[in-house]
Parts: C-alpha cells; structure tokens; sequence
DNA sequence: TATTCGATGTGCT
DNA sequence: GCACATCGAATAC
C-alpha cells in the first residue's frame, strides 16, 4: 500500500549531518524493515541524540571497545546494542568516520505490516503499544544483534522520506532512562503523537521547534 | 492511576 | 561484581 513512499530512500549524505539536526529530521520519516518479503514499517515519532565522546551517556563515552566500535563508523549505519539482558535498541550512526555518535529511535507509529508485527509480541493488542519504546520497536521489526553495523542505504532494513505536507511540530524534553547526563535536551517527539514512550517527562517540555 | 521491582546476560572494571 | 539508552507484572493507593 505505502510501498511508493518507501522507495524514497534516504541517502548517506543525510547520515552525515550534525547529530542534532539528524535526531530532528528523522521525525516523520520511515524505519522500513524487509521481514520475508513483507515490508514492517513505522514512522519515527520519537528520537534521542548521544552525542559521541563528550556525552556521558553515549556508549562512546570512554575508550572504543569491542561493544561500541560501530558507532565511530561513518554515518549511515545500524548501531544495535543488547540491553538489561533482554532487550535491544536500534540507533543510527551519525557523521563521518571517527565521530561515535548516533540517534536511539525511541518510538514508531506503526504503518505497515502490523499483523505480522503483532505475532512478533505474542501478548499485544493495542497498536501503539506494539512500538512505542525502543525495545519494543526492535521486538516488532524482529531486529536484533545481527542488524549492528547493516547498511541502512540497502535493502534489508533503511529509512524513506516522509510524504506527510502538513507541518509537523517537535518537542524537546530531557532524555529518558539514563543517569549521566540525563539534564540534557537531546530527546525529541512529535507534538501530540499518541504512539511516543509513556513517561512522566513527557509534560516537562523544553521547546518547540518547527520542521 | 502511580510506583515498585524482578528478569536477564553482556561488557567492562 | 556491577551497571545497564527496558519492559511488564505486581503492588500500593
């Protein structure tokens, strides 16, 4: 049905760009993931920056290890990390080689695909709480460890351009579940977006911001 | 409705 | 040995 809309891949150069401006620009864009020739697909509603080597709560915060290496690839690649022992959470690489920063997709508005979504979380029935975290998304999309460092200008999982005309409005807040550095404004959503993570910090709001 | 808490395994100290 | 970019069930109110 939307399969026009995801023929508009996102090319390198976006990746590239300052991590800020990529956490915003993602919002309202499209997470495709191919899952047996079936197209799983939400938009981004919901995104968070960490920011490489000066940002406490970045994973490359300290020495590249073995864990965050992929994150100092040039932009445009997976960055997907196992967490609490369950779960994994997609990022996408951003800026050129060196640099170990990326974005945390934290929440999809589902689009496409959501039947098979739903068999893929046995127990949800609510659309929105099929992707509305960032572990949740990566159970829906089946993405897991072997998508850390995978192309997103290939096929298998990419980002296509919106096509929504009406302006879309962001919000700022803190990010959420961290400790280091959690008084930074690095997290953004879509204003009023019933599909965005639960949490209380969504009524503290920093700024707006138009895109 | 709000808050607490247990599950779970890997990387790094 | 411990911290951890989470989730959802159980508990408290």
């Amino acid at each position: 049905m939307l399969k026009n809309n995801f023929q508009n891949k996102i090319g390198r150069d976006f990746y590239l760009q300052d991590t800020l401006t990529v956490s915003k620009k993602l919002l309202g864009k499209y997470l495709v993931r191919k899952f047996r020739n079936i197209y799983l697909a939400g938009k981004i509603v919901e995104t968070e920056a960490y920011l490489g080597d000066t940002d406490p709560a970045c994973h490359a915060f300290g020495r590249i290890t073995p864990r965050n290496q992929t994150l100092y690839e040039e932009g445009g690649i997976a960055y997907v990390y196992f967490i609490y022992g369950n779960y994994y959470c997609f990022n996408v690489v951003t800026e050129k080689k060196g640099i170990g920063a990326a974005v945390l997709i934290r929440a999809l508005e589902p689009v496409s695909g959501i039947s098979i979504m739903k068999l893929n979380r046995n127990k949800i029935k609510n659309d929105a709480d099929l992707t509305n975290g960032p572990a949740k998304l990566c159970l829906s999309l089946n993405i897991d460890k072997k998508f850390n460092g995978a192309d997103l200008t290939g096929k298998e999982i990419f980002i296509a351009g919106g096509v929504n005309k009406e302006k879309t409005t962001a919000v700022v807040t803190k990010r959420i579940g961290i400790v280091k550095g959690a008084d930074l404004p690095y997290r953004f959503f879509i204003k009023g977006n019933p599909y965005i993570t639960k949490h209380k910090l969504n009524k503290e709001i920093l700024s707006e911001i138009s895109l």
